[in-house]
DNA sequence: GATGAATGAGCATTCATTCAT
DNA sequence: CATGAATGAATGCTCATTCAT
């Protein structure tokens, strides 16, 4: 990540320290459990320090958001686009979605469980963008397999939860320490699984 | 119903008027968000009377999840345990479930959506008493079918996650108003979907 | 103890039932600490029931408290005026004392430790009544022993304070475990010292 | 007392009102009956002060209690090692007692008569550093008193029943305003009253 | 007499945020 | 930029008491 401004490296450092407390503490204990208190005393920055960073605690939660979700969907993409396949890219989907939970608990546990987005009605035009920016894409992605006719015609929304349904069930099931199986295996079965569930017969 | 007691309608009245106001609020606002205040003036219970009939705010909470997680697993195990047949047994989940969340908007927010049971550890055995019992009957239908040959035989984690996954992402998609396909057109299509994904070939 | 008319056995039994589970809560928890739950949970009864037999917690309570003192004060005064001799009367006071405190432990931690007069400012006549006649007749004792000139010419709250302090302070100690001594054992020595301080030389 | 850090005299400041509010409340009302709001007003210090700068109530009133009663515990017992011979001594603790009762009669009341030690169960393990270190150093010098044959040989707690039994009664009279007679007369008295009473014959 | 549902003022405490230094 | 004292509205909950049945 690039530092804001030429500035002072310590300044741009605190400002990290304080958005990874606050990422431990909200993927812990969820939004409104998490008090500013929690973060000051994770972060070791005073309180005004904090406030000098961020507006508030709302607008440091869509900092911390959009630092997740950036990095999970731009990945996403990036791989889906590398794949005319759609089998391939289903595949890519399901494998870079499971890993990505795997090596990023804490922001899954934020992203994906504590269900952030709940509390963050347009508080930030980042993250509209952002996500219609994603949505554009994958679905794009979608009509042309479906033109091809590699994919069953279904509605858009329809399609998404057969291809995000179960990973995000998986994930649930992952995070919360419910779930038997090891992820190197569930990424085949489940992408099979999907596969098998969008593609044309 | 029926009421504990032949006696006074009225206390069993004001219990249901209060549970009701709690799901009201916190399918709106989240348990967090909700203040007691907020279910005193919706129930036009006085405080003293909703601490009469429940033990603090948690406690009144999980009955409000109890009531509704109960009649929501018990209507679906009933209605799988009807069908020895796997793919009309997967089609009677999907449809039960989608049905589900169209005729009870709020349990459906509340239990499927507010992640309500992030909230609840262990307050209430009966909870984890519920959930135990339909995940074995689940699993129980499930197995036979592996067993008969109808069902691929994957972990019971990765067959849950294919089965209720897509149900549960367009119910997400549903209950925020993001999805765009009508229920019922959505049962068919996600449920063969679901049994194209875990039918033995 | 008599029953107020010639009534019910059962109402009256109610009535006792309620004065020990209060006895037994306000001595553990002293009187503010205590709640009329906590009364109605050990004495059994409805909160319809309390009320209906007292007028509220503070009439309660003296009522407790009246019967408490009152059979603590009458005994000592019956006892001192036994003697006439001086040293007699000191020892008598002091025995009666420790070995009312042994037998009605809880009577005396509501009466001695938790100090339930401080919360009870003029609620009951009788209870003003019994003071002002115990007092005056502890008095009149000490006044005559004076006079006799057995015992040193000091001012009544002076030598109230020699008798009764050693007894109140052992109590004390008695009551929160911090004694080693036996009360058997103390008798005689707190006895025979407050006879050494306030005997005419 | 000293500032904590160079800076800031306000804080300290602070922090001073909200004790000295808080024992006037205390000594009046007792700790049960005084509200965070009445020593709100008192000290004119907002919620968040008083929680900024105390813990809670409980440990607000330790405060309160932990300074009056260091400075009580610490002149008598500087008071008393001045002292070998033991009359001096006993009429040292009275002298000491008495007179502080009349400097201090807040302090005294919530230390003596509000009995706020009972509300008190371990939550400052200073306090009882230092009541142990208090009754060591005043046993000792009893102790010593003992084997020099100046003092009767009786077990420790009744001695402290004689010596501070007379005191603490008193006490309780003039701070109920039923003393009749002045401080000035009343050392002499009582003191003499504790010589006799323990003197070796 | 007995019951227990209902009442609502009052309480200790939390917490996001502001601001003087 | 950093600090932490100050603010005060808001919250969950308690409890003595009343009253209809």
């Amino acid at each position: 990540m690039k530092q804001k401004k030429g500035s002072h490296a310590g300044t741009e450092n605190r400002r990290r320290d304080i958005i990874r407390a606050a990422l431990a503490c909200f993927s812990e204990l969820g939004f409104t459990e998490t008090s500013m208190a929690d973060i000051r005393q994770r972060s070791k920055a005073s309180t005004g320090s904090i406030y000098h960073h961020f507006k508030g605690k709302e607008q440091l939660a869509s900092q911390v958001y959009l630092e997740g979700i950036s990095d999970y969907q731009s990945g996403l993409i990036e791989e889906l686009e590398k794949h005319n396949e759609a089998e391939k890219g289903i595949y890519s989907i399901v494998s870079y979605h499971l890993n990505w939970i795997r090596n990023n608990p804490q922001w899954s546990s934020y992203l994906f469980q504590k269900r952030h987005s709940e509390f963050m009605p347009t508080v930030e035009n980042d993250v509209l963008r952002l996500n219609r920016e994603f949505i554009q894409r994958t679905n794009n992605w979608i009509s042309l397999q479906i033109k091809a006719g590699a994919v069953k015609d279904l509605p858009p929304d329809i399609i998404l939860s057969i291809i995000l349904g179960p990973c995000m069930e998986y994930t649930r099931q992952f995070l919360s320490g419910q779930a038997n199986s090891e992820i190197d295996s569930a990424i085949p079965q489940l992408s099979e699984a999907v596969w098998r569930a969008i593609a044309s017969p």
